[in-house]
DNA sequence: CGCGTCGTTGAATCGCTTCAATACGCGTGG
DNA sequence: CCACGCGTATTGAAGCGATTCAACGACGCG
C-alpha cells in the first residue's frame, strides 16, 4: 500500500526503492523533534562536539571548513531531504561547520533513534545508507571538479550536479531552478575567487549556456553546459532494482 | 583477553577499541579469500559494476578518476589495514578506479560475510564504520587543501597527512617513513603539475623541513612543517572513549 | 647497451587572484 | 521621504602562481 511521500526525504528515498507504508511511517516518526534555526546562525560549529544527527526538511544550509589563515572552503551543499552530519554521530566530533543560507526547517534525529530505525527496518537502513554513500560519491566528484577542471568547466559542472540533485526532490529541471546562493557561496565551494566567479558567470551568459542570477538559475543549453562540463551523472544515478 | 593484533586493520581499529578475542577472530575470518595482484593492474575499474569489497592487506593502492580529458586526479591513497570499494557495495557501481602502486595483497570480502559479521558484532560494525567515517573525513579535507591552499601547503599538508595514517598501523612516524609514491603521483592527487610539484619538493627542501626523494621521506623539521601547513589532526583522532 | 621511468631545470605563457572602484537594490532610521 | 549603510554584482588593470613546453641527467632493467 503505497501513499503520497510526506517529506522530501521519503521522496528522495521513495526514488529508489519503493516504500512501504509502515516504511513511511518510521520516516515519520523522526521528523518529531523539530526545530527551525534562521539563516546565517551555525547550526554546528567546527570542532564541537555533537552527538545529534539532522534531516533537513526545508531550506538551503552549506558544510564547510574554515581554515586558520581565514579562508573558507564549501564542501557541500544540502537541500530538503538530505541528512546533516551523520558522520559527526560516529566521530563524536564535528570536523565541519554547518551555516543555514536561508531560513530552515530541521528535524534532529538522534543516534539511538536512527539505530533503533535500522533495526527494525534493514530494507530503510540500506536506503539511508545509500543517500550517505551517494553524498560522498559528490564529495568525491567535487573534489575531481576542483583539482582537474577549469574555472569554467567547474561552474557549469557543479549548476549541473546541483539541478540533478534538485530534480530528485521535486525542486528543479533541465530548464532551471530557484536558488538562494550568492556568487561568494560559488566562490567558496569552487576554490575560486568572487570575482572570477563572476566574469564565469558572465562568460556562460553570452555564449548563451546559461543564465545565473540571484535568485534563480536558468538553463539556456542544457545539453551545450553538459557537453563544456563533460557532465556524466553516473555517480547520482540508481540504474535497475538497489534492493529486490 | 587480549591477544596481538595479527592484521594492520585489526591494530588500526584496536587502536581506538579494545577488541576481544572473539572480535579479533571475527577480523581474521574476514581475511580468508586472499588474492595478489601485481603493481600498474587495476583491481576495480571505473564504471564496472561491483558487488565485492577487500580489505589491504599490504602494499599500497590509489583510488582515482580519470575525465574524459585524459586528466587524472587521485582521491585517496589506500595503505594496509583500509578498505577499498566499501562505498561501491552499496552503488553497486564503482564511480572511481583503483590501481595498485605496489604489488598488493587483498581479502576480498563479500557483502554477505560483511553484513553477517557486522550483525554478529555491533561493536565491530561500529568500528568499521567509524574507519570509514575518518576515510570520508580525509577525503573531505584533502578536498579542503586542493581548494583553499597553496602548492606547498598542500605538498606539506599532504605528507603530514599520510605520516599520520602511517603511524597508525606502525609504519612510520615523526622522522619519516618509506613510500612508493613518485612525484607524478603527488601531482595527480594534489592537483598540481609534475614540474611544479618537483619545485616544491626542492623549496621544502631548501628551507630544511622536508627531504622527500623516491622511497622515502624524511622529515627535517617536523613542527616547522606542521605550521607551515595548519595542520591541525582532529579530524583524524579519536579523542576518550568511543564505545563506552 | 638501449630504452623507459623518474627527476630536474629553464623560459615563456596563461589562468586566476588581488586590488580598486563603481553600481544597484533594499531595509532602516533620522 | 530621503540619506545612509550594507550586501551583492560588475568591471578594469596589474601581478603572480602554476602550467606548459622542452631539454637533459640519472638510474634500473631486459
Amino acid at each position: 500500500m503505497l501513499r503520497i511521500a510526506s517529506t522530501p526525504l521519503a521522496r528522495k528515498l521513495g526514488a529508489f526503492v519503493a516504500l512501504s507504508e509502515a516504511e513511511l511511517s518510521v520516516l515519520d516518526k523522526l521528523h518529531q523533534r523539530r526545530r527551525s534555526i534562521k539563516a546565517g546562525r551555525d547550526l554546528v560549529h567546527q570542532g564541537q562536539p555533537d552527538r545529534a544527527a539532522y534531516i533537513l526538511a526545508s531550506g538551503w544550509v552549506c558544510s564547510y571548513k574554515i581554515l586558520p589563515n581565514g579562508s573558507r572552503q564549501i564542501v557541500d551543499f544540502q537541500i530538503p531531504g538530505d541528512f546533516l552530519g551523520l558522520r559527526s554521530i560516529l566521530l563524536h566530533i564535528s570536523d565541519h561547520s554547518i551555516e543555514p543560507i536561508t531560513n530552515v526547517e530541521v528535524s534532529e534525529v538522534l543516534s539511538t533513534d536512527l539505530l533503533d530505525a535500522f533495526s527494525e527496518n534493514p530494507r530503510l537502513a540500506t536506503a539511508i545508507l545509500w543517500a550517505a554513500s551517494r553524498d560522498e560519491a559528490m564529495v568525491v566528484e567535487h573534489l575531481v571538479n576542483i583539482g582537474r577542471r577549469s574555472a569554467i568547466e567547474r561552474v557549469a559542472h557543479f549548476l549541473l550536479e546541483l539541478s540533478a540533485r534538485l530534480a530528485l526532490v521535486g525542486m528543479g529541471s533541465k530548464t532551471g531552478f530557484s536558488w538562494p546562493l550568492t556568487q561568494y557561496h560559488l566562490a567558496d565551494a569552487l576554490g575560486l575567487s568572487s570575482v572570477h566567479v563572476n566574469r564565469v558567470l558572465r562568460q556562460l551568459r553570452e555564449d548563451g549556456l546559461v543564465h545565473v542570477r540571484e535568485g534563480f538559475v536558468k538553463f539556456m543549453n542544457y545539453d551545450g553546459l553538459v557537453e563544456l562540463a563533460e557532465f556524466d551523472a553516473t555517480y547520482l544515478e540508481h540504474k535497475g532494482p538497489m534492493l529486490k
